[in-house]
DNA sequence: AGAAATTATGTGACTTGTCACGCAATATCT
DNA sequence: AGATATTGCGTGACAAGTCACATAATTTCT
């Protein structure tokens, strides 16, 4: 190693402290790692994606819905969730029809093979949300969620004028 | 509104009230709004995409740097580094060369368009991440970054063997 | 020294997610 | 009543991001 790659490294080590502490940079990684995780657990239980797990999950709790009922609860884009109905229309796990009191409206529920679906991923998805107690109290996660919303007020407010 | 409508209406409500605990659904909205935010400074300052305004803010605070060096910094994959460098070879903001001492590293260094690019975009990208200081205290900030840490950590521990 | 294992980068295929747009339905305004 | 504005959903194009894989280079093991 000579001092040129000595250098490089300890840029590197400088950089990557600095970037350790700036909060966008770390939000991004760990909701990253988050979706990754959830990914991997249901690739592992029947192999629903997170959209399409999250859709069930809602017409199970609360069905059934509109694509922008949906949407609303995951705090998605609407396109999203009308993306992934068209694959559960295809696996059967879904079906649309369209709600009498408003024609532009698709009313979604769940089938018997999307509660089979549903029931296939479902307890390894509870674990997952249960273990959070492992790490955080209560009041950690109520903390966590308020900083969290704090985040979100800020940027969506509108930019002040450029000076 | 009818019957269905209105109990629909309540379903839908007390789900997404349930939703806005959900840790892991409320971090991954906070993520992606925060990068959108991201997108549109950058796109109102020069164009640059999220992961080259990151490749040339490295170069610019450590550079020359690796592949994987910048990666690591990012806390993203080398693939998706790998792929903007290639358009941004393309579009003379970056040059590669082979790392004499490693003949699988490239080492990549900013050129002059590089750095007028970067100086188009710094300022509204400083300037946003300055304004955290308009919410958070720094204690605060400290706070949310051991919270995510202690997230993260959870995450990657390698899954108790199911029962 | 040679073989096997590991590593750096580039590329492919896919998911999550955005924004723009089109079209039909509905709500609001005149 | 008719015109205009808004809304719900579907689709296209694109970016961020993952994982798998290939290839060449390097490191480790025998």
């Amino acid at each position: 190693m000579d001092q040129e790659a000595r250098s490089r490294r300890q840029r590197l080590a400088l950089r990557k402290a600095t970037q350790d502490e700036n909060l966008f940079g770390r939000l991004q990684a760990a909701a990253t790692a988050s979706r990754s995780q959830a990914q991997r657990l249901l690739s592992s239980a029947g192999g629903l994606s997170i959209t399409q797990w999250r859709i069930l999950w809602d017409l199970e709790e609360a069905g059934p819905l509109t694509v922008q009922d949906m949407a609303t609860i995951q705090r998605t884009d609407h396109s999203l969730v009308s993306r992934a109905l068209s694959v559960m229309r295809d696996k059967g796990y879904v079906e649309t029809v369209t709600n009498p009191e408003d024609k532009r409206q698709s009313l979604i529920r769940m089938t018997a093979a999307g509660a089979h679906a549903f029931a296939n991923a479902a307890p390894t998805m509870k674990e997952r949300r249960e273990s959070l107690a492992d790490i955080f109290e209560p009041n950690e996660i109520a903390t966590f969620l308020s900083l969290i919303s704090r985040f979100e007020t800020h940027l969506n407010q509108p930019s002040e004028e450029p000076k």
